[in-house]
DNA sequence: GAGTAAAGAGTTATATAATAACGTCTCTTT
DNA sequence: AAAGAGACGTTATTATATAACTCTTTACTC
């Protein structure tokens, strides 16, 4: 079930965006010392293919597609676990979905922004002031913030 | 499985939410005119049972086990598809879980304090400010909040 | 460099969540 | 009564994710 609609949010997306995520993946992997294997990388550039939010089952689809042998479930969800406790994914919970994070360095909470047109997200940069608000609303509560 | 862990944020709970929420809920069908059949009725009750997100499978569990007869997921998923519609209740996609509205007359988007200890979901009532927020993170990035 | 432990990945089966498709029953309206 | 719509039962299937076991590769130790 892959989207093939035309982006009305396009943009030269090959050259800036999967290029500088994959250098971006290696030196986070590098600096923890963590593994980023080809299998790993292969997920991440698949999830990079664009700003649309993929499935793990898309993923499985495009990866059985080029290895000639199926993979299985668990490939993927391997690649795609790593990936998100490295943070260099998100899960989109609303979506049963994934998509690349654009700033891996710092841990932080993903924000997106999903066009309802042509299913890009992307992730907000910035957001001490939502995240403010719900910290402030939390604690009226006696809550404390701990993971979104 | 059904967490039965003693809550941390307990309270009376059957007098006032359960019977405050199906009251409500018998005043905001009536006013749109349409129908809490006793099906509907008996699901929001379920769903009502505590201050934790359901499954759809632990409602089904619920419904199975009073009449004998076992339910099967459709008529469970009717049910939710329905209170969602009207707004009776939420559905957490993180949890793939349901909980009750507060709040039903009105339209609204819901946030949740989630507690990690006793899994107790409570919803915001007043999130302007986050709201606020985050439409005006939005604008910046050329997006109109539709839904959240 | 051989031995070994641990991480990574293959494979099969299964669990969990949600929906499709079709039939039936019960209303209401005519 | 006939017709249509809404609600629900029932069976089967799709979609998403994980368990459990195996084998391979990597990295480390001596």
């Amino acid at each position: 079930m892959l989207k093939t609609s035309t982006p009305c949010h396009s943009h030269d997306h090959h050259n800036e965006c999967i290029t500088q995520a994959l250098e971006r993946a290696e030196e986070v992997c590098a600096q923890r010392g963590v593994r980023l294997t080809p299998l790993r990388k292969r997920v991440l550039e698949l999830v990079w293919q664009s700003h649309k939010p993929l499935g793990a089952y898309d993923i499985l689809e495009m990866l059985s597609r080029e290895d000639d042998r199926r993979a299985a479930p668990p490939t993927v969800y391997r690649g795609l676990d790593f990936l998100l406790e490295n943070g260099l994914i998100h899960r989109l919970a609303s979506l049963n979905a994934y998509i690349g994070c654009t700033h891996p360095e710092v841990a932080h909470e993903g924000y997106f922004m999903i066009c309802q047109q042509c299913n890009n997200a992307y992730e907000l940069a910035q957001h001490t002031a939502i995240d403010a608000a719900i910290a402030q609303e939390a604690s009226q509560m006696g809550f404390v913030v701990q993971t979104q």
